[in-house]
DNA sequence: TTGTAGGCGTTATCAC
DNA sequence: GTGATAACGCCTACAA
């Protein structure tokens, strides 16, 4: 039904072949016979077939995306930058969302393959093992965003924020502001995200003089209830804190929810830091401190990434690419 | 590079066709042989090349999504849904986001049909003529995602939700409370939806014997600091209201904020009720009353829809398929 | 039960 | 400049 590059020629009487060149814009075809087709094509409504172009060229013009949930605002700014700067670029988006699921992972991986996409971005929480040996047959670069790979290997490359500089950030702050007592609430469950905060929050209490103190550092879920079921476990300790850095912003604003229902003061009783400067921690109330992560800026590089390395491929240059970004803090109410 | 199904007849000493039918679980073929060929493709890593699948089946399995921004909490909810029910059907997506261009959104359509997606999902704000002029010539069913169009056409379908309706609820519900002077702030200028909900609160306010001041009726953008602006506007007011309804969550949000640098205590001053609950419409403070749109089930039906209509295209029927749905009232604290 | 041949819509390499 | 012809990787009659 669908018009293809022969029924132009047809219509103009003319090889399939010397179509597909006058469509191409190609330099060897006389420009009257070019313009003829090129309006020959428009008016038969024709649209080319990528599927087939792809098929010979053996490129599709897309990326493949796997991300746990677009429902989280991190995640969406992310892979709306990923949209945009792929858009510039002519590439198109195939987007999977795993909820976390390995297998629905794997499944992805494997869709995506079977797609021929040139490349892959994975914002994902951790890459089992299972799962990275499907990366690894892949045979197009695969750049992960903010995910940590147990260890490196062909075809894995990355683009990740400096997490314990940021933790560094946020914990200094609160040190500034006169606080001994600081608590964490983690990220879910070995995270090593959360783990490398944890770590600038430690350097950070080091460098005060302040002892850490592991009851303080209580685990979350990287979700709004992890901060709020954290809560009533640093109110109960027998030395409360009077600070508290968040995993984050998510799980901040349940800790700020939390709060409110305790009747704890933010930031007079409890000062509150956050991560990521989502676009609502400017709106809860009190309005959130926390550092912010250069989300467009991540999901830019990570597409130009792999578009530079779907082009080195031919030139048998290796260049292990890990470009490491670094958040600021942006300070405003919950922190007093 | 990648292995193809003549590698493997090579490899098993058979025609490539054998294996097609072996790895597509064909009844005619050999217990024997089909076993032996599925192992050995398994052990050669091979991966279906759905781009040469997709060319000789006419299917691609792909349905596309032309959105306006993920960032927006409820489009990605409601893009989430899509994801996940086409998943369960066998089918992937291409993730357009316009940020409303026209230009981008026709460039949008234009790559979603030379890539020969089956059908595609628009959950854009409006469809002018220009735009719906290209989705008319796609071939493939149209479905509308809470987006007006102008006028029906072939191939266009929609799910949508009851906005007259919606509107109404949350009117009546601040009626209810004993409020008379209630105010409205709009969407984005043009906006069909915010059209509708406006007409929702005309009926309510004209049941209740309440006549409609058209200055409490102001402006928003539909997004946060849409509610932001109105505020000071409706402060303004010889007699301002004692309530407000809200176009949407997101501008009921910017209108919070404002209203806590006037020092306006809601709900005390002012109620205000917004639209979509959007996560974090709990969070924030006071929690908003707001009427729920039942997004995942939008999202899993417009996918439902399309697929329905891409198997039926063969049986020449002609379904003019317009899905409403109805949302409810949750009653938080910001109405009191 | 298996093999052969043709075609899906392109691009590319030859000749003419 | 233009036209055959052969790929790309798969499915599917039709033949054997």
């Amino acid at each position: 039904m669908t018009v293809s590059i022969k029924d132009i020629a047809k219509a103009a009487g003319v090889s399939h072949s010397t179509v597909s060149r006058a469509l191409s814009d190609s330099p060897l075809i006389s420009a009257a016979t070019k313009a003829r087709i090129q309006r020959l094509a428009r008016e038969m409504g024709y649209s080319p077939d990528a599927l087939a172009r792809s098929l010979v060229m053996g490129r599709t013009q897309t990326i493949g995306i796997v991300a746990t949930a677009i429902t989280d605002p991190f995640i969406a700014e992310v892979v709306q930058a990923i949209e945009q700067t792929a858009y510039t670029h002519g590439y198109s988006i195939i987007l999977t969302i795993s909820n976390a699921e390995p297998d629905r992972e794997i499944a992805a991986v494997e869709m995506l393959r079977s797609k021929r996409v040139d490349g892959v971005i994975v914002t994902s929480s951790r890459i089992g093992s299972l799962y990275r040996e499907h990366l690894a047959r892949f045979g197009v670069p695969v750049v992960l965003l903010n995910s940590h790979r147990e260890q490196s290997g062909p075809y894995t490359f990355s683009v990740s924020m400096d997490n314990q500089h940021g933790g560094y950030l946020a914990t200094e702050h609160l040190v500034r502001r006169g606080h001994r007592r600081i608590a964490y609430v983690s990220g879910a469950a070995g995270s090593s995200d959360s783990l490398a905060r944890q770590e600038g929050y430690r350097r950070a209490l080091e460098e005060a003089g302040v002892s850490v103190d592991p009851a303080l550092i209580v685990p979350g879920t990287g979700r709004a209830e992890g901060g709020e079921r954290a809560l009533p476990r640093l109110l109960d300790l027998a030395e409360p804190p009077t600070a508290v850095f968040c995993y984050n912003d998510m799980t901040a604003i349940g800790l700020l929810r939390a709060a409110r229902q305790h009747n704890i003061a933010v930031p007079r009783d409890l000062a509150v830091v956050g991560f990521d400067d989502i676009p609502f921690a400017s709106y809860v109330r009190p309005s959130l401190t926390t550092v912010v992560q250069p989300k467009k800026e991540m999901g830019r590089l990570a597409v130009e990434m792999v578009l530079a390395l779907t082009a080195e491929e031919k030139n048998e240059g290796d260049p292990i690419s890990n470009v490491v970004v670094r958040g600021t803090l942006v300070v405003r109410e919950s922190s007093g």
